[in-house]
DNA sequence: GTCTATATGTAGATAGAC
DNA sequence: GTCTATCTACATATAGAC
């Protein structure tokens, strides 16, 4: 799966249909530990027990906590971006290119599949999130998500090219952060809203709402409605 | 400073002044730290070490970790709170009050303290991201933050009384988020933007526009400026 | 109030049997 | 590939001298 140790060598056989679900098993469990704990607030012995092997298991597929963690990150990474760059493009090829549809392509495919019920990616964008927040990770969060990011601000300069880059970068840096607080602090949006909160696509709708009009009012302050 | 372990019997005498240095000292330390590396990625022994104390002086003033935590997060809330609900006063005062100056006396007096070359505020505003998107801190983000954060909801739907409340709700959790995000995320916006950054205040000002613009598209989504 | 010394638990990682 | 057993380091917290 996401083997790392065995340099010196090449690989004798290919791993066996067991082997290949405990590995699964394990990098699962991390992505679910991880983001409900942080990196330090978990230990490898946590994560052995909720994939249920040992805990020398672990170390022998993941390496180290560290390369575990990594291998963890960049799992949906590619998935994600291959995704968004391609709902990009889509929403490039229009005529008329609106900034809702370009934020849209962003956030759709990891809110989508975050906030509808699916545990595991609620747990990985609650990992982005932490990895995003954090200086400590930033080579990886470089590596994972500012290739996409680049391209998604280049297409919203594209659209609004009178718009100064830095504008673009806040605006851009202060919509993904609205987006990860979806994850993060549903807790906090429920105790300040009451019961009553909207379903999962309402708020991704109220999100690209919001985000998209913050951002035309940075980079196009005087235009009536871009 | 906060002492809070003999609850059997009271103090008996007035801390001298070199205990008060001491604990706050220690205070300090952990406030940067904690902003660092997270609860779970800091010792008691890199506090003690950071503020040049042995390590059982952090537990006897601290009473324990855990205690040491909750007192760093609270120290500085209140003082905050009192300013940013007088800012709000004052802004309600105005014969039309307008968002931007709701969202600008709750974002002003934490960011422009901690943007403007103040550390220990700039961590302990790490400190509030870390306590806002972590379910762990729920009970304690909520004793700090949400009776000011009512407050200013409140507000908001005073100025727009049609306004649906969760997308108020909404809203003000995004805003904040990306208002966090400028403390976080430091990094990221100059790896997007290049090197030349604005300075604090004009991101302050971005801040506030973008926030304003998508708040008042949420709930006021009709009218021409509000 | 502050120190040294230490009790007690748990962390990450590995060796070697199977 | 997976297990048991264990090494080494470091965590929080406390006891008791000064």
């Amino acid at each position: 799966m996401f083997r790392a140790k065995q340099d010196p060598g090449q690989r004798q056989r290919a791993p066996s249909q067991r082997s290949i679900d405990t590995g699964l098993r394990i990098v699962d469990a991390a992505e679910r530990l991880f983001s409900e704990r942080g990196y330090d607030g978990t230990s490898t012995r946590d994560i052995a027990q909720s994939a249920g092997v040992t805990a020398a298991l672990v170390t022998f597929h993941g390496s180290s906590k560290l390369a575990l963690f990594e291998t963890v990150v960049e799992r949906r990474a590619h998935a994600m971006s291959a995704q968004r760059e391609a709902a990009l493009a889509l929403a490039l090829a229009s005529p008329s290119p609106t900034l809702e549809a370009v934020l849209g392509a962003f956030i759709r495919p990891l809110m989508s599949r975050a906030l509808c019920g699916d545990t595991q990616w609620l747990a990985y964008a609650r990992l982005v999130a932490m990895v995003s927040a954090d200086a400590r990770w930033a080579p990886l969060a470089a590596r994972c998500f500012d290739p996409t990011a680049a391209q998604f601000m280049a297409a919203v300069r594209s659209i609004h090219p009178q718009a100064n880059p830095q504008d673009v970068a806040a605006g851009f840096v202060f919509t993904v952060s609205a987006m990860l607080s979806l994850c993060t602090s549903e807790w906090r949006i429920m105790a300040l809203a009451g019961p009553d909160t909207p379903t999962a696509p309402d708020r991704i709708d109220q999100l690209i709402a919001y985000a998209a009009a913050g951002l035309r009012m940075l980079i196009a302050p005087d235009q009536p409605l871009g």
